[in-house]
DNA sequence: GGTAGGTGAATGAATGCTCATTCATAAAAG
DNA sequence: CTTTTATGAATGAGCATTCATTCACCTACC
């Protein structure tokens, strides 16, 4: 590819990613139908046409920031997870990545956790399969720990698994929604060790 | 009160009920945003006008329809708590109520999961307070069991406070999302054996 | 007991504003 | 000069809210 070539499709790239970035700061900051498509225009420095030559349309901007972040997510998590064989220790891979990624961008924190349930529509559409593949490595990391008898196997996997990713999804919520700022990443290990070890002395 | 008056008063009362009811319907349906003024005039059987008879406006009616839900929520998870003294037995009791009463209602359960939380405005504004005040009886049961010696010690109150809610809430959360009916109350009882036992063997 | 006037709840068509989207035109690139 | 990319003013659909009017029922007076 000739350097000239490859500046013009480097600058096309930058547009778009510039588009998604304001997305996620507006859509953040007032809520994805408070959001003007003249705010996210303004937000990345374009004109307002010009978001319409890079996304079909407002909710595609949307679905775009989900796709690109739960994409990012996931492998970051499966690369994690091959690091250990121990399950106790592959969860504890798990809530580190989920709370430091969410941790380390409060907005798309907020997009994640607030704006994307916003409405059932694109719950159904755009996160469900994800999400539930999501919820099924964790599902398979807990069904490993029964097999090899290190987790008990008087739980039902699947619910243990919601259990883990509700814990750790209201972390982030809470987070997101506190006043004072604090790191939400260290909290992974509070949580990991009641979650194995139980409330109970 | 003449019998006349007291007719007129109830009818009064019931209008502001059916408007009410038909905005979770509504809500729950199509989403917040998404829904007409007059949707839900359609489904309480009124004029789009007579709503604004009742409510200040569309946000009014979604604030109301909170208010009222988490306010008899609240009542009924006190009432629970003070039938026992044990803490374990408390946390069982807060889960059931939980469950029980979003699982006995679909589209006040949708509402409550997906369309309060779409907007940070209303999470905020609204149902901050109240949360907080949920999540505090949770904490305040949790500290309880840790000053009687049945609970750990070593866990922030706070933490395994917010660990027990987001459980909860995820059991609800997906209980909405799964195209498959299946009863919810019945899962308070292996939250609450795998919050208080862990998951280790 | 019947009639006239009064009251305010209810109506729903009309209003006016807010945006998402388009497109004629301009600028930049090649 | 041609093609590609960008612009932002103009468009018009959608929808929350308003308000002039209707109507059911009540009270008071004959």
């Amino acid at each position: 590819m000739a350097r000239a070539a490859k500046q013009a499709k480097n600058s096309v790239a930058d547009k778009r990613e510039a588009i998604l970035r304001a997305g996620v700061k507006v859509f953040a900051a007032k809520g994805f139908f408070n959001s003007k498509v003249a705010d996210v225009a303004k937000e990345a420095g374009v004109a307002d046409g010009t978001v319409y030559l890079y996304f079909k349309g407002k909710d595609d901007i949307l679905h775009s920031i989900f796709d690109r972040a739960m994409a990012e997510f996931i492998a970051d998590g499966r690369r994690e997870l091959e690091r250990s064989d121990d399950p106790a220790d592959q969860l504890a891979k798990i809530a580190d990545v989920h709370l430091s990624r969410l941790g380390a961008d409060r907005s798309l924190a907020v997009v994640f956790q607030i704006e994307l349930r916003g409405s059932t529509k694109f719950m159904e559409a755009f996160s469900a399969a994800a999400f539930a593949e999501y919820l099924e490595i964790i599902r398979k990391t807990i069904e490993s720990g029964q097999k090899s008898g290190v987790f008990r196997s008087d739980v039902k996997p699947i619910i243990a698994a919601k259990m883990f990713y509700g814990a750790l999804d209201e972390m982030v919520t809470n987070w997101i929604l506190s006043k004072k700022p604090y790191p939400l990443e260290p909290l992974a290990g509070e949580v990991v060790k009641v979650f194995l070890g139980g409330l109970k002395a």
